[in-house]
DNA sequence: GTTGAACAGTTTAGGCTTAAATCATTATCG
DNA sequence: CGATAATGATTTAAGCCTAAACTGTTCAAC
C-alpha cells in the first residue's frame, strides 16, 4: 500500500488563518473547529482516492446504503447524507454508471426512486469501510481515551447549540 | 434583517448518519464532529447568500485580504485559503469582475500575480464581517465560557495529531 | 371523475474544488 | 551566453454542491 504523504504539489499544511488576540472565543473555537475538520477531511479524501479511486461523497453514500440493508429513496438518502435531492440524482448517477448501485421505481408509489447496492457495490464497500476507519483512528490516536470522551460530550453540546438556534422546530437532543 | 429559519425546500435539519454502538470512539468523534461542522457551515453559507449575496470562499478570501492589509500573491493566498492554486484563479477571476479585488503583477518579479482589495471590496468586507461573527457567537450560545475553553484546548490537541499524522515534516504545535 | 395541492425526483445554471497539464518568467550552471 | 530547471499562475476536465424551476405521480375535495 503506497499510502504515501507526499503533499500534493499544490496544497498545504496547517493555517488556522489569522484569529488575532482580540476575536471572541466563539470565533476562535469555529475556526480550529474548522481546521480540525478540514484537515481531516482532506486528508480522507486524498487517501480514498489515491488507494481506493472514489470519493468521500460516494463513500458516504456507499456507507448509508450498507448501514441500511433495504433500498431507500433518494429523498431519504438525501436526508441522511444532509445533502440536497438535486446532488443525490448526479451522485446515484455516477455509481450507477459504474455499476455499485441499482435503481428501480416503487410499484406502490410510482413517484418514489429506490436504490441499493449491488454485489459489486457490497464487495467494493467492504474492501475500503475497515481502511477508512482505521485512517481516522490513526489521525486521531495522539488523544488519550478521556479526551476523547470529553471532546465528544462537549461536540454533543455544541450540536445541541448550533440545532437550537438554526431551526425552532424543537430540535431533538442528541442522545 | 431576515434571518428565516425557513429550510430550504430541499434541505434537512439533523443527522449524524447512523454510529451503531459498536463503532469505536474515533469514528464516533469524527462523525460528529463532521456534523456540527456542516451544520455551521450550511448555515452560515445560507445567511450569507440570504443577506449578502456572496459565498463562504468569497468571505474568506475577503477575510484574508482584509487582514492582511497589503497586496498579496495567489499562491500566499492559496496557502493561507488551504486550497488549490487553481482554485484561487477563479474565486479571484470572479472577486475582481464583481470589483472588489483588484489584480497588478509585481514588478519585480512579473510571475507573481499580487491582489488586494478595491475601497468597494473594504466597503463589502466590514459590513458582513460583523454581521458573521454575531452569527457564530450566537449559534454557540448554549455553551459556557469553561466548555468553550475546554473545547478550545481540546480541539488543539486533535489538530496536533492529525498534523502528526497527515506530514513527516515537524508539524509545528498549534500555540 | 376532475381539478388542484402536495410530494418525489430531475434538470439547469452557476459556483466551488481538485489534480494534472500548460504557460510565462526567473534562476542556475556549463 | 544559452539550455535547463524551478517557480508562480492559469487552464482543463471532471466531480461536487446548491437553489430554483420543472416533470410526473398521488391524494383530497369537491
Amino acid at each position: 500500500m503506497d499510502r504515501s504523504n507526499a503533499r500534493t504539489n499544490d496544497m498545504r499544511t496547517d493555517c488556522e488563518f489569522g484569529v488575532c488576540h482580540s476575536d471572541r472565543m466563539e470565533l476562535r473555537v469555529w475556526l480550529r473547529l474548522l481546521a480540525c475538520t478540514n484537515l481531516l477531511d482532506h486528508e480522507l479524501r486524498q487517501r480514498l482516492t489515491r488507494t481506493a479511486g472514489t470519493t468521500l461523497p460516494r463513500f458516504d453514500v456507499l456507507a448509508q446504503l450498507d448501514r441500511h440493508g433495504a433500498p431507500v429513496s433518494m429523498g431519504e438518502l438525501s436526508q441522511r447524507l444532509m445533502v440536497s435531492k438535486g446532488n443525490v440524482t448526479g451522485l446515484i448517477d455516477r455509481l450507477a454508471r459504474d455499476g455499485l448501485v441499482a435503481r428501480s421505481r416503487s410499484p406502490e408509489d410510482r413517484r418514489f426512486q429506490m436504490v441499493e447496492l449491488t454485489a459489486a457495490g457490497k464487495a467494493f464497500f467492504a474492501k475500503i469501510a475497515d481502511e477508512h476507519r482505521q485512517w481516522v483512528t490513526e489521525m486521531m490516536d495522539r488523544l488519550s481515551p478521556d479526551e476523547m470522551t470529553a471532546l465528544y460530550a462537549l461536540l454533543a453540546g455544541l450540536k445541541n447549540s448550533v440545532l437550537a438556534n438554526i431551526s425552532e422546530q424543537t430540535p431533538e437532543k442528541v442522545e
